[in-house]
DNA sequence: GACATATTAGAATATATATTCTAGTATATA
DNA sequence: TATATACTAGAATATATATTCTAATATGTC
């Protein structure tokens, strides 16, 4: 019933995901996000209460496309894997790679969130924690706050710390940065692997 | 010759820090700064052509105070003190802690800067290239892109990305932080050292 | 003490964007 | 074919902040 739709979410976050890699934050206004497509402003507005929402359900989407193969990698308790995960997902979403590693999320999105984008939020982020608190448990026969921040550290802070410095000038990520990654695994997991 | 200054531009600068310290960049707006220190916002635009140039100040202050001491670890070829030196400094300093690695310069400043103040960021820089480059010297030997590489990434980029995650909840950085860092130190450097 | 001027004061203005609002349009359903 | 309504359209509005502007004020110098 009513008319059918000529623009519809996907477009609007794939104009905002191109103009966030592109421009950055400042770019992502809702009137070039209707330009980049096409669209009346209106019809933004008529999909997204505000551009805050706009733009959590992007931050959301890019990292659910983040962690999809990082948890897989650790179910199968393959930590070297989960840690090569980004630079490698970073290659093949070079737009996507910018969002989750250039910017925090409390800078592109600040306001409340409606409680569906809310629960998917928390959902991710238990999701992420468990996979996590499982590996450790696997890898060292037990949970503890050491290994937890020790893991953490190899998986997701070294892989965001070598990749980042490259995608802030816009450079193609060297083959250097899966080797110190690696190195930096082995190293931390010494007493482990 | 003129009435005497109540206000100077220190003030307005550590102002703007707590400012950007505890609400981030948007919280630095002129008015706020005018505020935090009882000036009258004339007297700001007085000291500093515009927001922009006010923040870029503080930016390369704060760039400074970090490097201070880093490179001086570097020129006694202390690597490992080096590595150690970000989370040392963000002890000692946490407002430009968060200033340095929860933002980005472009995200501080974005317009095209005034020549003094850039030379003071060429200058810098220089001597951050310089000094991690003559240090890449004395350790391996040689100079080489693979050595730079893994130098930067074991001296800046690991530390930073270490603290960063504590940062950004307002916590205090435990001293797993340093373990972290000297094993991955070790690792990196292993033919070396 | 008078003058020149660096500085304080803060109200007024400019500007950029998010958001709202009203009108028109196309399609599913009856 | 009539009707309800999801959607398109984009002009008008609201708002937040940076910036400008004009008028005082104090202090060093003559």
């Amino acid at each position: 019933m009513g008319r059918k739709a000529r623009y519809d979410k996907k477009q609007f976050i794939r104009g905002a995901l191109k103009l966030l890699a592109e421009l950055g934050p400042a770019g992502v206004t809702m009137n070039a996000v209707a330009e980049e497509i096409g669209a009346p402003i209106g019809s933004v507005y008529h999909r997204f209460v505000s551009r805050d929402v706009l733009l959590a359900e992007l931050w959301l989407q890019v990292v659910e496309s983040f962690q999809k193969n990082f948890l897989k990698a650790l179910e199968r308790s393959d930590g070297l894997e989960a840690a090569l995960h980004t630079p490698r997902w970073v290659r093949a979403h070079p737009k996507e790679g910018k969002v989750l590693l250039l910017y925090r999320r409390d800078e592109l999105s600040r306001g409340e969130w409606p409680d569906d984008i809310k629960a998917h939020a928390v959902k991710l982020a238990e999701e992420l924690n468990t996979g996590i608190r499982s590996f450790v448990t696997q890898m060292f026969g037990r949970m503890s706050r050491r290994n937890l921040n020790r893991t953490v550290f190899v998986l997701i802070d070294v892989p965001h710390a070598a990749v980042r410095r490259y995608l802030e000038v816009g450079a193609i990520l060297p083959d250097v940065v899966d080797e110190l990654i690696r190195d930096t695994y082995h190293a931390v997991y010494k007493e482990v692997v």
